[in-house]
RNA sequence: GCUGCUGUAGCUCAGGGGUAGAGCACUCCCUUGGUAAGGGAGAGGUCGGAAGUUCAAAUCUUCUCAGCAGCACCA
């Protein structure tokens, strides 16, 4: 043993606590108080969070975690609980593999190994067993294994996924491992000092089956979710906001407010009902007016085209498995003959517009003065997903994509690239979004082009990103295989992100479709070709809307803008004459005069979303007023008829960017 | 596509081996009521589909389809 030195410990108020030798965080959390020493939960040394009993050996700048430090807290709290119920489930369930169990937002889950999946029944006796432990309050301790025989122990009880976790470990990292109580996990830490102070505020959420490493092709393991927080006033919160969201659900508020339906003959494809459709319509009309305003020409291309068609584009090669093919084929209506004959002719249903709109590009001869060109369409495009991947208007079969093509010259990349980053953001800010954030998605490991022309294809985003002054990261080998590409993930009102815009950039479709332009040199030319959405489609982001405004849609959107609805019957032709006016000013207006309470109304067309009742009386009548009660509202102003016309007129009037 | 769960009236849901129930919605009648459900009467389902077990199935078994959650994929 050597002769130890005094180790110095730094506060954060700037005090130096000097101890003979080494010293863990629970000694020093002793030594400034019984209170600290018992709310403590481990210990930041140079910003590095540790166990309390590790021991700190060299002079450092420390502090001592509490739950007030939410975040490290949460950290701490949410794995400890993972390990609790890992250890739960093995004590339960003997022959359970344990393999990973990493935090996740507001939570955490372990994938286990069982030959038996679990089901929401094992929950609530895993979740018994945890606060058992949590009641045993069982030390945690810290050990450094060796290698090898980290390896051959856990292959010895069993445990092959972490042997095989560790087995990947890189070479000279400390295999570090936690016993608890008589439990043991492999582990990087750092843990609480023990299962006592996990405490109550945690719930088992969910099981699901996940692929082993997140590869399709390894084994299905079964995971549990659960939620933990620092106290159970935070875990009923956090189960309050689960419940508001449902309540947005855009399934749900779909069908409340009757805007679209889907039924298992058309899965993944949308029946849009009149109420749906307008919002739809309206929404379209509103991208077509901010595209004409940017120097786009709308076109519109086949729905069905060749097989030979996308063999050329590449899409035969890439991404035939994503396409419906249909024979080109009169059908055989012959009994028990087969439909079509097994070389038919095949086409396919287009999944993406780009290689139509090339097609219309090269009508013609191009010169570089044409260029820009931008090609915008409301593209409807089908692919063929999962069938477990579909969900609501959020991932279809058949989707609208508010999709356009900018052909143009290498030395236009730039200003292209900041007009659209532009308008996206003019685009986002009327509907809503005024947050977003900016991805620069770079080359992929396989790809299409030189290495130079990626650096090009790069710069010149990274270069129009920084002309635009908005804030972005790399998203470092996500970019498509013929160039890369900026996503845009917008963020809405509780807080989700949803990927709806993109740009990318392409050097390739052009070469491989021929299109060319004549150059100022008189010699032809490649354009570059830019792809690019702004909602991504229109099914989705309308989906978006609905749960960000919770159904309470903006009123240039509302499919119905106001109800009119007399009091008593005795009012019904005054009623007639304010829908009138409404009508005649534009508006999508309602008349209800069915013999039903004033309550009973307000109730019902609330539920329904309405922005605006007008409600009318004996009083309305002779004065020419209205009664309005807005949406959210629990009260309601009078005004004269023609003031109250002109203020819904003047609110439901489409954003035009200039706000 | 994979794992698990679910599938009863338009909606939300109860029931459960002997031939199906509630609330809301719907239809009709009464009520003319000042801002989130006035009262009464009535109509509506064969219990996702197929096969099997049984004297008898919506209820049990198997298969299948769809929905939901997660995974994988992705706009």
């Amino acid at each position: 043993m050597s002769v130890q030195n005094p180790v110095n410990l730094r506060l954060p108020d700037g005090s130096v606590r000097t101890f003979d030798g080494p010293v863990t965080g629970t000694t020093l959390a002793a030594d400034i108080g019984p209170g600290l020493l018992k709310a403590a939960l481990a210990i930041k040394v140079n910003g590095e969070m540790w166990d309390l009993t590790r021991e700190i050996e060299e002079d450092a700048d420390v502090s001592i975690v509490t739950k007030r430090d939410t975040e490290d807290a949460l950290d701490l709290l949410r794995h400890d609980c993972a390990h609790v119920m890992a250890e739960a489930v093995q004590e339960l369930f003997p022959g359970t593999q344990v393999t990973i169990g990493p935090n996740i937002q507001d939570g955490f889950f372990y994938d286990f190994a069982r030959d038996k999946p679990f089901t929401e029944d094992d929950l609530a006796v895993i979740e018994k067993r945890m606060h058992e432990i949590v009641a045993r309050n069982e030390d945690i301790t810290r050990e450094v294994w060796d290698r090898d025989d980290a390896i051959a122990y856990f292959k010895k009880i069993g445990e092959h996924y972490k042997a095989e976790i560790i087995s990947d470990l890189p070479e000279g990292e400390p295999i570090t491992v936690y016993r608890q109580g008589e439990w043991l996990d492999l582990c990087r830490g750092p843990h609480l000092p023990s299962t006592g102070k996990l405490g109550d505020a945690f719930k088992l959420m969910k099981v699901a089956g996940a692929y082993w490493r997140g590869d399709s092709k390894n084994a299905m393991l079964t995971r549990i979710y659960g939620t933990c927080w620092t106290d159970k006033k935070e875990l009923k919160a956090y189960l309050h906001r689960l419940e508001e969201a449902e309540k947005r659900d855009h399934r749900k508020l779909g069908r409340e407010m009757d805007l679209f339906h889907l039924q298992e003959e058309a899965q993944g494809s949308v029946f849009w009902h009149p109420q749906g459709y307008t919002i739809w319509l309206q929404m379209e009309k509103y991208i077509r007016s901010r595209l004409q305003g940017a120097g786009y020409q709308e076109i519109k291309t086949p729905q069905l085209l060749d097989s030979k068609f996308w063999e050329q584009s590449g899409h035969w090669s890439k991404f035939r498995e994503n396409m419906f093919v249909v024979p080109d084929e009169i059908p055989s209506t012959e009994e028990d003959a087969p439909i079509v004959s097994s070389d038919a002719k095949l086409m396919a249903l287009k999944p993406m517009n780009c290689p139509a709109h090339v097609q219309v590009f090269k009508q013609g001869i191009k010169s570089y003065r044409d260029l820009p060109v931008r090609f915008a369409e409301f593209g409807c495009c089908h692919r063929n997903e999962a069938h477990g991947a579909l969900h609501g208007l959020m991932r279809v079969r058949q989707m609208t994509q508010d999709d356009a093509h900018i052909f143009c010259r290498e030395d236009q990349i730039t200003s292209e690239s900041v007009a659209f980053c532009d308008l996206l953001a003019s685009v986002y800010r009327d509907l809503g979004f005024p947050e977003f954030k900016v991805l620069l998605a770079t080359r992929p490991e396989t790809r299409a082009g030189e290495d130079e022309t990626w650096d090009k294809a790069e710069a010149a985003l990274e270069n129009a990103l920084k002309e635009t002054g908005l804030e972005y990261d790399f998203a470092p080998g996500e970019g498509a295989f013929y160039g890369p590409k900026l996503e845009f993930h917008l963020s809405d009102a509780i807080g989700r992100t949803w990927q709806c815009g993109t740009l990318q950039l392409d050097f390739v479709l052009p070469e491989r479709l021929d299109a060319s332009f004549v150059g100022e040199d008189g010699n032809k030319h490649r354009p570059v070709m830019l792809h690019r959405a702004i909602l991504g489609t229109l099914e989705r982001f309308i989906g978006i809307m609905i749960e960000h405004y919770a159904g309470r849609m903006p009123l240039w959107l509302a499919p119905t803008q106001a109800v009119v609805t007399p009091i008593t019957s005795d009012a019904d032709d005054y009623a007639k004459e304010v829908f009138a006016s409404l009508e005649a000013a534009g508006l999508r207006a309602k008349l209800d005069l069915r013999n039903e309470k004033i309550n009973y109304k307000v109730r019902e067309h609330s539920h329904a979303k309405v922005p605006a009742i007008l409600v009318v009386g004996g009083r309305e009548a002779e004065q020419k007023t209205v009664s309005v009660r807005r949406l959210g509202s629990n009260d309601q102003t009078v005004s004269p008829l023609v003031d109250v016309v002109a203020a819904l007129k003047a609110e439901a009037e489409m954003p035009s960017g200039k706000a």
